[in-house]
This record gives C-alpha cells, structure tokens and sequence, in this order.
DNA sequence: GCTGAAGCTTCCCATCGTTGGAAAGTCAAG
DNA sequence: CTTGACTTTCCAACGATGGGAAGCTTCAGC
C-alpha cells in the first residue's frame, strides 16, 4: 500500500501521515527501493486511531500517550480514563466559555433593531466609553479564547 | 501616550499592537522624533474596541469589518447585527460541534471501569474495528475542529 | 553631566494542526 | 518512449500570541 492508498483506507491525508511520521507520532514506515512508503493493515489501524482521537478533540500530545497506552497490553484502564476525562474536563471548560459568549452576543443582537437606523448596541458595546457596557463583555477577566470553526476551507 | 501606556490603558499587549499595525488592522501610529509611536485617546478607544470584539470571538477580518462599521456613521445597523448575527452562527454551531463530543466522550469513560484491569472500551472505540464503534467519534462526517482552551500557559 | 534602568525599536522564531505548492523522481498503461 | 498519476522532499502559510535578542531613547538619581 503506497501513501495514497493509505490515506484513503484510513481518512488521514496523505500529507498528515507524513507529518506525523515526522514528528514522531508514529513510526518511520517502510520504504520500497524506490523511496515510496509503504503501509500495512497494521499502520492503517494506527492511523485510523489517530484520526478518531483528533475527531475527539484530543492533541497530538495526547494522542502519542494515548497510542502508547494502545500498544502497552499492560496498562491499566485507569490511566486511560484518567487521558481521557483531563480532556473532557477541559472540553467542558472550553464549551462554558463559549457560551457565556454567545449568550452576551445574543443578547445584543436582541438589543439591536437591525434597520436603516445609524445607532447600534452593539457597536456601543463594543466601544464602551461607560461601564455598564462593560459588564456584557469583560467576561470574567477572560483568557483569550479564539473561537477557531473547521479548518479553512479549502477552495 | 507610548505603547506601554496604551497597552495598559487599552488592556492589549504592546506585541499585539504593534502586530495590529503591521497587519493594518489599525493604520500606523504616529511617531515622536526617537521614532516611539505614540497614542491618543482616540487610538486607545480603537485598542479597547478590538480587545473586546476578540473576546467576544470576532476573528480579525471580522473585527476590520466591524471596525469600518464603527467609523462610518451612516451604516445602517442592519449590516453590524448581520455581521454579529452570523458569528452567533458559528459560535453556536461549535458550540453543537463539542458537545456531541462531549457526549460521546462522556459515555466512554462511563463505561471505562478505570481500574487495573487492562480492558478499556475507550481506546477499543478508538481503535475500532468494528462499525458499532464508529457511531460514536465518526460525528457527521466531522471537520477537525480542533480545541483550543485557553492560549498556550505562559510559564 | 554621567550612569543605569526601564522602555522603546525591529527582526526572527515558536506554537498548533493543517494545507498549499514547487521541483524532482517513479511507476504503469498506452 | 511518452504521458499522467503518483510519490518524494522542502519551504511557506494560516491566526493570534508570546519569547527573546540587539540596539536605541528617555528619564531619574547622583
């Protein structure tokens, strides 16, 4: 199986496996004299994991502690699930952030009649000479979280 | 004012505003004969404009938009909520996104005894063979939204 | 006036995950 | 042998931010 194949038996692309062969999330594959890779159902199942544990939302970080947990037939299920529910803690920390902020932008966009008028609440929000605008947006003193979507969509 | 100051008084770093200079989000500031620039009170409204609209989520190129909104005063607040409308969008529909894989993590580690025992159905969905695993982390087709919490921990 | 500290300047690098592209080599079918 | 689809490596970018170095300016204290 060429890296093509691989890429498509597995959903990772082909340009993801190479940077994880890269940085060492997974192993260097075979080579055939030619230079090629090849795969085989084996790297196909890791690469499979992979790519479920990044639909999961976990980091490569975590990924590489989560397949050498895989790998070791040792381990205890402990540890896994201890991975596992870091990450789902910080899951729900990010989704509260998320929606203490859309609840403030609804809120304004109620507030905003949304015609041909010039004033806006939000805008006056947004620039806030006065406090009280403040309170919609100083969100608990607010790590900075940027609200990243899908991945540029590729054109 | 120098860009300390404004920094202060706007709450957005000096590093960031010199990068919202270069990257033409605010137009260049003026600068005294040494060559430090220097702010008005003007320009620290601009700066507490962005910090805000970034907390609430706004990317840049929305900001820049929002930004040009502000300044002209015969917008119609139609195209501000329109704007603002559409990133409750997103927001919202991200939020969705990590709660499903909340969800399903939820369930996973529920079913994890986390004990010594080496079984985990945790990393035995993740590697999945079988299709009964995938209704769990294949989400409608997912894009890879990957979570990002809070900008990486300064130490 | 001199010295040192604090603040400013620019420039480059790192993060994180992913994609894009260029230049070159390989393979299989026609 | 040519063509086209695939592969290789390397380099760069995205978005927002931080870290740090090397060199300049400003100001306070003596």
């Amino acid at each position: 199986m060429n890296i093509g194949q691989a890429a498509q038996a597995s959903g990772v692309s082909a340009k993801m496996i190479r940077h994880y062969e890269a940085t060492g999330l997974i192993p260097k594959a075979a080579r055939a004299y030619s230079g090629y890779r090849h795969f085989l159902e084996r790297d196909i199942h890791t690469l499979r994991f992979i790519r479920r544990a990044r639909v999961a939302g976990f980091s490569t970080a975590q990924i590489k502690k989560l397949l050498s947990l895989w790998q070791d037939r040792q381990r205890p299920a402990r540890e896994v699930k201890q991975l596992a529910a870091g990450h789902l803690t910080e899951l729900k920390a990010r989704i509260s952030e998320l929606e203490l902020i859309a609840q403030a932008l609804s809120q304004l966009i109620a507030q905003c009649h949304g015609d041909e008028r010039q004033d806006c609440p939000i805008l006056d929000t947004l620039a806030g000479e006065d406090d009280d605008a403040k309170k919609f947006l100083e969100l608990h003193g607010a790590s900075h979280p940027r609200i990243r979507s899908k991945p540029p969509v590729k054109k």
